[in-house]
DNA sequence: GCACTCATGTAAGGAGTTACATGATTAG
DNA sequence: CTAATCATGTAACTCCTTACATGAGTGC
């Protein structure tokens, strides 16, 4: 059981998924590629973690939904006692930005720039996700005991940090231009 | 030449560093242990970019300084041109706090303190540290000219992110308490 | 026609972590 | 006297990415 295991159970508490969607789902958290994820749902319904739904789609693949079992969520429960590892974020941006007295003024503007619109579609994605919470789940995503809570925290948090991202960008900007 | 060879070459282009010191200091964008870097640091030399310098110590263990080469430079200087890789985040604590509802009051109390206390104790080595970068270089910080900038902005993002992280804990915290 | 989305998998190789190895000095 | 800091390296292993493989439907 590692890191990416758990990610999984905890996106599969809320409902089943397919890997597909998973990939997609953990970028929040915990980006992984789809070669990643396939076999490691595989161990995790052989660990008896997951149960899988065959459904059979028209006009499109066929897909597997994986269910969490009880022992699926008791073993993320227990996980939940354990401290976390320390966060690891590694952006090859920040390098570049690093070296900026490197380059020239051209390359350090567009840079940024690519960087700003980079984050702008973030930004607008996470709020139109977080709009669409907010109409389904209203008062209840304030409330702890609610599923919803973790999920709306989380996608919360990531919202800060992007548009956090635009503004230094701008800042940035301001200085160079 | 992987996103850390560049990394390494983008803090030597400062100053010289030890393979110990490049540890440290990677920690803003890149984060790696030391038995990744030395055997890069090996590479890197033997590749023409880096050129080691022996330094005998008393008291303390000899170390080896790395000075980067023209081709090292050159080399970085050239990658600068190219988009970089999307930015990889992951985080064990943002999949508890997703999961959030599974677990009781006091240990989802525990788990944000934790991640409060730490981010404020990297809050206050991060501002000691750009203090001490005010001190030394004042007004050239904003120069982007200068060799400084480019360590002083990267730096100041750390920073916001982790008073923000801060924020959005003690935001957490109010509303589970 | 071409690229993108949905959908699942395997194989090979590169990147990154943990553990093994050594050892003096300093602070609590 | 115990843990932390400084300092460098290797070996084994796990994790993660890229490439290979397939294929129908949709939008430009």
């Amino acid at each position: 059981m590692n890191s990416l295991a758990y990610a999984l159970l905890a996106m599969l508490v809320r409902k089943p998924c397919s890997g597909y969607e998973l990939a997609e789902m953990l970028e929040v958290f915990w980006q992984a590629k789809h070669s990643q994820i396939y076999p490691l749902l595989a161990k995790l319904e052989n660990d008896g973690y997951l149960t899988p739904e065959n459904i059979e789609q028209t006009g499109r693949p066929n897909k597997k939904l994986y269910h969490i079992t009880p022992e699926g969520k008791e073993t993320l429960k227990l996980w939940m006692d354990k401290a976390p590892s320390v966060p690891v974020s590694r952006d090859e941006f920040l390098i570049k930005a690093y070296s900026i007295s490197l380059t020239d003024a051209a390359t350090a503007n567009r840079l940024f720039a690519d960087r700003l619109s980079f984050y702008k579609d973030k930004v607008q994605r996470r709020e139109k996700l977080i709009q669409e919470m907010e109409a389904e789940y209203g008062s209840h995503l304030k409330d702890q005991e609610h599923q919803i809570f973790g999920r709306y925290i989380v996608h919360q948090r990531k919202l800060l940090m992007e548009q956090q991202e635009i503004a230094w960008c701008q800042w940035v900007l301001t200085m160079i231009n």
